[in-house]
DNA sequence: AAATTGTTTAACCAAATAGTTAAACAAAGA
DNA sequence: TCTTTGTTTAACTATTTGGTTAAACAATTT
């Protein structure tokens, strides 16, 4: 049978991503990979030399995947008040599809320096970010005087926080609130009419 | 002259927690603290007897500090209206103060189970956590007819979150957007006002 | 079948790092 | 001054862990 190196090569990544986002970097162990993957510990350092090339490897491509998410969440043209009902809930449940995603990359952005730039660069070659469809939508509802006034960035960082906080907070939140469960279904339908209640209301022309 | 274990030990807990907040639990190196703290790496041992309960002690301490902190920010009473206002402004500037404060507790208790729950029975012994002053107070002005009905549970996410989120992803919304810096007294004044106006247009009884 | 190439592993090595110990040192009291 | 007690350290040990290597293995080609 022809040897399909890329069918473990491939399931080493997997595990290896698991694992850095369980663990983070440091706390993360080479050993630990290989036996999750079901194989020897070289094999690690065959493909992919060393746990800081693998390590950037993970950090990189969930870089990646923590925009996309983002962007894949901004939906198509439509009134401003759709926009961002569906993005509300959109974005929740991508989240809460995968909490750890989050809070590996806000734990690890801490020191990578070069890297993230790097990352970063090529994800929005020359477009400044400033200008995502998201931000753009927002900009184009205030002009068209569907909502008040107001600074795209910070009802940016309004609404991801929102979104973000009780998710990464999980832990922490369902010791406080006994019957809650951040990830269920239940939970994240009722935070969406939540959040996008207060957001709406809160930014409804003034007369 | 007598010797003061005390500022020694002292001494040590401070930068302990300085590296572990910086680097992690895995991250952080004895020998770093012991460097740092200007001693030799045996005294850590003498007065701490291992890494564990060394790390332990500081997040234990920085667990309390990280609700302290959320508790100290409630301002007395008054009209709801100053209220949130006050606090929006006291929990941003607490938590800009020391970033590093949230996202370690937000990255650390993915892993502390008993510990955690530990720390939090003998922080609020009976009391159950869902009536916190926060929670309170909203429950209080719904009452009173100042704001319209809401789940305090959930508008409490949504003020932290709002908070708290920006100056935890600081590192890499500071590459998205090149003149953002996040800890900066002018930055949080403008959030401050920001998020309050969302909050208090957002909750107003709707007629 | 023999040779070749690429794949996989057990066993080993080297470096980093947590933890120990015995001895030096300093202050106080007899 | 000598002893005692508590403090501090340099040097050492044990363990963990990232990384290497030589040899076995499997598939393919000649």
């Amino acid at each position: 049978m022809e040897p399909l190196t890329t069918e473990k090569e491939y399931r080493i990544l997997q595990v290896a991503r698991d694992v850095f986002l369980e663990k983070g970097r440091q706390g993360a162990r080479m050993q630990e990979i290989a036996e999750r993957a079901g194989v020897n510990k070289a094999l690690l350092h065959y493909y992919f030399r060393s746990k800081e090339r693998l390590y950037r490897r993970v950090f990189e491509e969930e870089v990646v995947r923590f925009f996309k998410n983002f962007m894949d969440t901004i939906p198509a043209e439509s009134d401003f008040k759709t926009f961002l009902q569906e993005f509300v809930s959109n974005y929740l449940h991508q989240v809460a599809n995968s909490p750890q995603l989050v809070r590996f990359v806000l734990w690890e952005i801490r020191e990578e320096g070069e890297v993230l730039t790097g990352v970063l660069q090529r994800l929005f070659q020359g477009d400044p970010v400033q200008n995502n469809p998201f931000i753009r939508r927002v900009l184009q509802a205030v002009q068209d005087g569907e909502i008040r006034p107001t600074d795209p960035k910070h009802l940016f960082f309004s609404v991801v926080g929102m979104c973000v906080y009780p998710i990464i907070a999980g832990p922490l939140l369902e010791r406080l609130f006994p019957n809650l469960s951040v990830t269920d279904e239940q939970f994240i339908k009722e935070r969406a009419q939540e959040v996008f209640q207060l957001l709406w209301q809160g930014l409804q022309p003034t007369t």
